[in-house]
DNA sequence: GGTTAAGTTAGTACTAGGTCTTAATACTAG
DNA sequence: CTAGTATTAAGACCTAGTACTAACTTAACC
């Protein structure tokens, strides 16, 4: 409870509050400042902020609007183009938390996870299972690169996908790999 | 539209539908499938599919979380034992944030991550890189497994390391690593 | 043919979380 | 005292549903 605010405190507080956590409805909102409903309804019309319902949708859509089969947070990195079963790319800014503390360089599991996901991403199959892989890094990535990597399904047998993955930042290599993945279909359904 | 389906076929349609586009009212689903509205609410019943206000919540919800993954921790999993540039073990808990949506199945690169982790960590060096690594993934790790890598120094040459590091699940061997690491000194003073 | 069951549709009552409008208060400054 | 701002209240309406009952259609079986 925040109590005996002026309006003007009032909705500053309020634009936190929803920005914090943007599915608190008007009732919730109302006890929290004390007030009536309405009150908050009519900060809400004045700030432009619209109702619960709005908000979930476009945050869901947000989240939603780029990838398919598989739900944008599993992926690491934005993919931005992709034809199923044959190729994508994906892009990964690269970021402080992503590097070794002494150094400024991009720690490999970070490189090696995009190009995983984007390997199982592009796959038209619901579960998709690294299987093996064969990666090299060619030359440390730097804080605030930007990774871009390519990947081409090379080969289909059964449910095994042979993917190759190209990770270049500004055209040069700095990193490949051989992924072979399982369609586990028939493992999941056993649920273990 | 799709018209004439079966019940069985309708309700197949319907989940992709839903799965492809989880935004889809009732009412747009009934004209996809020139049903009425009734037929598409005993459909979402049956097949335990909730309305389309509590998908794109829950979807918004899944967003919100936001992508913990492997960013942030230093190193993944727990260091438990260590002998510098000779061998380490390393305890990953899994847990619902590491598995794909529809299966229980642990995402290849937070195995990957470990053993990166694991590898880079046991050698007494500044700035480790990895240069390149092979990797098996054994069979699937479910949530919930304890992972349990162990890596070892085969080799050490000049500014070249080779580990192996082997993960286990209750003895079970689930991943299998080579990596090459190098002491990447030079290069992190160069600051790029 | 008659009966049973499954599948579909229709209709009503009710809900949450709102919108939009009008109207009544309370408080405060000039 | 009055004008203006802030707050609250009341009521009609909206969307996208849930839950339930009832009727109708169709094909399958004996």
């Amino acid at each position: 409870m925040v109590k005996n605010l002026s309006k003007k405190e009032r909705q500053k507080v309020l634009q936190k509050k929803i920005r914090e956590n943007p599915f608190l409805i008007d009732r919730e909102l109302a006890e929290i400042f004390d007030v009536s409903i309405q009150t908050i309804r009519l900060d809400r019309l004045e700030l432009n902020i619209p109702e619960v319902r709005k908000r979930t949708k476009n945050l869901a859509k947000q989240a939603y609007s780029k990838v398919k089969s598989i739900s944008g947070c599993e992926i690491i990195g934005k993919l931005v183009d992709i034809e199923l079963n044959n190729s994508g790319i994906s892009i990964l800014e690269t970021n402080e938390d992503m590097v070794l503390e002494k150094t400024k360089i991009v720690r490999g599991h970070h490189i090696f996870a995009q190009a995983n996901s984007l390997a199982v991403a592009i796959l038209d199959i619901d579960a998709a299972l690294t299987g093996s892989a064969k990666t090299k890094f060619k030359r440390p990535v730097y804080v605030g690169e930007r990774l871009i990597a390519e990947a081409t399904v090379n080969n289909i047998r059964g449910d095994k996908f042979r993917v190759k993955v190209k990770t270049r930042v500004n055209q040069e290599e700095v990193f490949s790999g051989k992924f072979l993945v399982f369609s586990g279909e028939k493992l999941s359904k056993e649920g273990h």
